[in-house]
Order: structure tokens, then sequence, then C-alpha cells
DNA sequence: AACAAACCGGAAAGCCCGATCCGTTTCCTG
DNA sequence: CAGGAAACGGATCGGGCTTTCCGGTTTGTT
């Protein structure tokens, strides 16, 4: 991914997605590259409800410099979190390129609760939709989907329960996601053992009936709602 | 200590815990009835998030009231889960003398994370430990004393994988917070999905190795650092 | 070199929170 | 029933947050 590229126009780097606007400015276009990197390490470090003043600290600019290049935090961390979407959606390829259809999919639900552990704001993402973001929902439904498959193929080799379905992989974020808030740095690789024992749950043969899974829509309602609060503060703060 | 006040109001009513103060007037007594009563319903709607202001609200008391019968949220938190914690302690002990070491122990389980699913505030609780309300302390370590017991028969009885430990407990408990955080009451009843995933985890035989547990002091210091932070506020709002 | 447009950054507005102050009301007692 | 202590409650303080405004600075161009 090459990152500060000194072609302006390569690809789009107008203020918002829809790259039509003038060529930006130098200073402009350095201060955009700060916010987001800098944003991508205190959301990483603190999760999503990190205050836009402690992105601009980081940055070392003002903050009203970040909100001329974002005029909501929706939309920083919309462009922040781009790429690990891409890396979200990737890992699902790889999974599904795994010759094991088990080790596919438990890798895959390894990984991606490795990457919420490895980024509080991620994690967060995890929990909850952003409809005015298309292009980030859009990796999210095409990492959904290959996880459909990735669950066909282990259920296939018989390594998968029947009765598990996609929404188990979205309660087992959310809870990792609990975990992970409650413990931060104190115990950093709690998640694990949580991750652990609900994959040999997953693993055949059944050993219970479970209690129905919630709707789809009724997860989708969830995150949504949790996107909605994203402006306000938030859980778990330490420091 | 003998009381040699008219003793109309024969139950001591102390203003805080430590009894030892002189009767209170019948309108301090009757507020601060109210105002437990309404904290215990905001609480359990919204959360330990939830302002003192909507407290005093739902108790149609002034705000200086409340902060006057609790100088600080952190009393007014531990006055209204006292009994929450009796029934969670009181919970072990019928969960001991359950003939079925198996069903105690999965009942016990499912019947905490139920406690937490009905009222949010329980479950902000569970995730955090309070220094400061040592009663509050007392009964938590009564009841984790007695869990301990009940994984002791469980695993005796054959039928609990020797590898559990009660930390798992706690991290169930923080993951079960995490489904509810996320879901809210779009989807009510998800949790319990996530609690039977985990319990027939816990079923022996052994189905795997597993990532080492966060140590007991690890755990405590998150919980220590959650209750910090309890005065900022908190996460999805909604009305 | 010089100018206009674009951009910057701190201060301020408006909204929450927990916590406190102080004038007013209520209760108990003598 | 009257006086004083105790309790009440709304306004207020101090702090954090997101978002906006505006005077000063940087940039690119002529």
């Amino acid at each position: 991914m090459g990152m500060t590229s000194r072609d302006q126009n390569a690809h789009d780097t107008g203020g918002t997605p829809d790259s039509a606007g003038p060529p930006m400015r130098s200073d402009a276009e350095r201060n955009r590259g700060r916010i987001i990197a800098a944003a991508r390490t205190v959301f990483g470090r603190d999760g999503l409800h990190a205050s836009m003043a402690s992105v601009a600290r980081e940055a070392g600019v003002g903050i009203a410099t970040i909100f001329r290049h974002f005029p909501a935090k929706e939309e920083l961390v919309a462009a922040v979190f781009a790429d690990r979407m891409e890396a979200y959606a990737q890992a699902t390829a790889e999974a599904l390129a795994n010759p094991d259809p088990w080790d596919g999919f438990t890798g895959y639900i390894q990984e991606v609760c490795a990457m919420q552990a490895a980024d509080r704001g991620f994690a967060d993402m995890m929990t909850m939709s952003f409809p005015g973001a298309q292009p980030l929902e859009a990796l999210r439904a095409q990492a959904y989907q290959g996880f459909l498959e990735l669950i066909d193929h282990a259920k296939d080799s018989g390594q998968l329960r029947e009765d598990f379905t996609s929404r188990d992989l979205v309660l087992l974020l959310m809870a990792n996601a609990g975990v992970l808030s409650a413990t931060g740095d104190a115990a950093p690789d709690a998640w694990r053992r949580l991750v652990a024992w609900m994959i040999q749950s997953f693993q055949a043969p059944v050993r219970g009936p479970l209690p129905e899974p919630p709707e789809d829509a009724a997860l989708y309602e969830a995150m949504r709602r949790a996107s909605h609060g994203m402006n306000s503060p938030a859980t778990g703060k330490q420091h």
C-alpha cells in the first residue's frame, strides 16, 4: 500500500471521498496524512471514544484542522479504518484458501479477534455499523459473505457443528469486545482464552441444544444504535 | 448500643451504613428510600453510567438531596446494589445445595448471567471492583469463595473440565457484559446463546489445550480501573 | 517580491456530566 | 404553637466533549 504518494491526484486526495475536488494544497495534504496516522494510533490505543482533541494533540495540529478535513467524527473513523476493513475482508479470502476447512474457519476467527485485541478502535467498529460510510459497509458485507462460505465448508467437512450460524461470530465479536474493554492492558491476553473456549464449543459433534440465535435484523439494529451513540463518551475509560 | 432517643423509628436509619448517627428526620428517611428505589430503576435500565440528575428526576427530588445522602455516586451505587450482591452471594449457596454438582455449576452461571441481563447496572458492577465499599466487596469475595467450592464439586463429579478455573467465570461475565451492552434491547436474549456455548465448552472431557487464564491480580487490577472511570460518561445512551 | 486564496490553530459556543452553595421549606421539640 | 435545626432544591461551578468562528499564517502563482 503506497502511502504518502508524491503525485497528488494518483488516488483521490479530495477533501471527501468523491475525489472531484480541486488539488489540495501541500500543507493540507500533509496534515491530512498526519491526522489519519495520529487517529490510527489514538483510536487503536483508546478506542473510538477517544476525543478529537487527543487526536489533534497526537497529530500536532489544531482541533479545527481535523474538523475541516473530516466534518464529523464518523468520517474520520471511516477514513482511518478503511484499510483495516480491507484487511478484514482479505483475511476471509485467505481463510477460504486454506485447504483444511476447519483450520481456515478457526484461524479466521482467531485472526479477527486478534485484530480486535490489537486495535481497540477496530474492536469498537466490529460491533457498530456505519450506514453513512458505504465503502466500509460494503467491505464488511463482502467479508460476511466470505464467512458464510467458510461456515459451509467447515460444516461440509463435518468438523463444525451444524447449529452454528454466522450470527454466532457477531456474538463472539461482541463478547470479545467486552473482555478487551474490561481487561484493557491489565490482562492483554485474556481474550485468547475466551476465543479458545468458544472455538472448542463450535467444533462438532453437537453436545447439546442451544437457544436460538438473534435475528440478523436485531443484530443490525443493535450495531446501528451503537454507532449513533459514538459521539457520546464511551464505556470503560482508563488513563 | 443503647438507644436513648425516642425510638419511634425502631430500625436504625443512620445516614451512612455505619448506623452510629442520630435518627433521621422523617422526610429524610422517606427521600432516602425514594432515591434508592429510583436509582434501582434507572441503573437497572440504563447502567451505571446513568446520570445522577436522571435518578433525581425519577425519584422526584432535587439533585442536592441525592448528594446529601450519598456524597459520591459510588456510594449510591453501593447502596443500591447491596441487596443484589446478597442475591448473588445467596445464589452461590443455593447452587451448592444442588445435589447434582453439574446442575449446580451450570445453573449458577446461568443465573448470574441472567442477573446481568435483567439489571444493566449489575452487569456493569460485575466487571468493576469498588475498594471503597467494603460490604459489597466482602459479599463478592464470599460468593467467589463459594464458586470455588462449586468448581471443586463439579470437577470431582467428572463433569467439569479440569482446566477450568474461577477466572473463567470472570471472563464469561465480562464477555456477557459485552454482548448485553452491544445488543441492548434490540436482541434481549442473545446472551443466552453465548452462555450456552461457553457452558458446553466447560463440560468434560477436555477437547484441546487452552491458553493460560489471566492472573487473579491482573483481573482485579482491570476491575479496579473500570470503577475509576465510572464517573466518566459512558457507552450508548438512548432517549 | 507580492498578492489572494487556501489553510491553520486557538478560543469560544453549546451540551453533557458530577459535585457544591445557599436561600427556602419542612419537620421535630419544648 | 413557635423557634431553630435539619433537610430541601434549583442555580451554579468546574471540567470534558464535539463542533464552529475568526484573525493570523502559509502557499502557490504572477
